[in-house]
DNA sequence: ATATTAATGAAAACGATTATCAATAAGGAA
DNA sequence: TTCCTTATTGATAATCGTTTTCATTAATAT
């Protein structure tokens, strides 16, 4: 799509936005704005930093309440790696949706997007949906595969 | 190993408990206890009701001091769903130790852990753990699975 | 341009978890 | 056993991420 991901404020959601019935305000571009700009799992707060660094007169609560209704929307994905925070991503961008695979440092919090074996891992998962999803009766929306360990510098760090 | 699951307190982790210099106290005996005679997904406050009702004693920041170390001692796992609190599980005890696979509704909370498929994902997961650790030198120590949709009482109240 | 009402931001409230600290009790030594 | 040392405890306060409240502002239909 062609100038679809140009610079400046992205726009592509307007029409989406509008079917919620939900107004377009300068909070919500700028947070989708910073959201599309960025490669990173950011938090309510990198989010809320970033935006005012925008657009001052952000608060932090706009900040949830337009993620919030983003999540339900299905424009961005909300994760949560046991760190107390949740951390928050485009669902389609620039870059392929691959937000359901991840590494975890425990000691520093480090987060890496692994993009290998997806494919095989995307089929055994198809799998897995289809009979679980029949055996119990679930309705399964998303799946995510998180690998919890020591990032290198961490690891160095130990010994 | 007969008789190590009797009823009663549970005993055998007290030669691992004193390797690493902790004191064996009622309130880790009875939260040992607890975990072990519970097949379900607890959290601290959910544990800490169920000590209560046999040691009245028990104060809530006991409970949370305690997982920590039996976290660190990798007697439990630690897990977060998303919901804003953690859940403990023994990482072994009467049933082997499939922990890592759960189906989650994210309307009412329902922790389902699955075990079909899990030799399939087992060997996917092995392949994947080592090729990832290399590729980014992580030293990994845990993975998780999970799908996140609504359960059959759930997907029903909705239509 | 105006009226309607959704959206906003500051502040307070909230819930889970963690830190503080004086009192208690586990476990080794005598 | 009894005593001593020190880890452990529980009540309380503090912390941190997130939600709620509510009066003000601004987006959109008219």
């Amino acid at each position: 799509m062609p100038g679809r991901w140009g610079k400046g404020p992205v726009k592509w959601w307007y029409g989406e936005f509008r079917d919620y019935g939900y107004r377009i305000t300068i909070p919500r571009q700028t947070i989708l704005q910073v959201l599309d700009e960025s490669k990173e799992h950011l938090s309510a707060e990198d989010i809320y930093l970033k935006v005012h660094n925008i657009y001052p007169a952000i608060g932090l609560t706009t900040v949830y309440r337009t993620l919030e209704i983003l999540v339900n929307m299905g424009l961005i994905y909300k994760f949560d790696f046991g760190d107390g925070r949740a951390r928050y991503e485009l669902s389609s961008g620039s870059r392929k949706a691959f937000h359901h695979y991840h590494l975890i440092c425990t000691e520093c919090g480090r987060i890496i997007n692994y993009t290998d074996f997806i494919d095989e891992e995307l089929e055994l998962v198809k799998k897995t949906e289809k009979e679980l999803s029949k055996k119990y009766n679930f309705k399964i929306k998303n799946h995510t595969i998180q690998f919890y360990g020591l990032c290198d510098r961490c690891a160095n760090n130990k010994e």
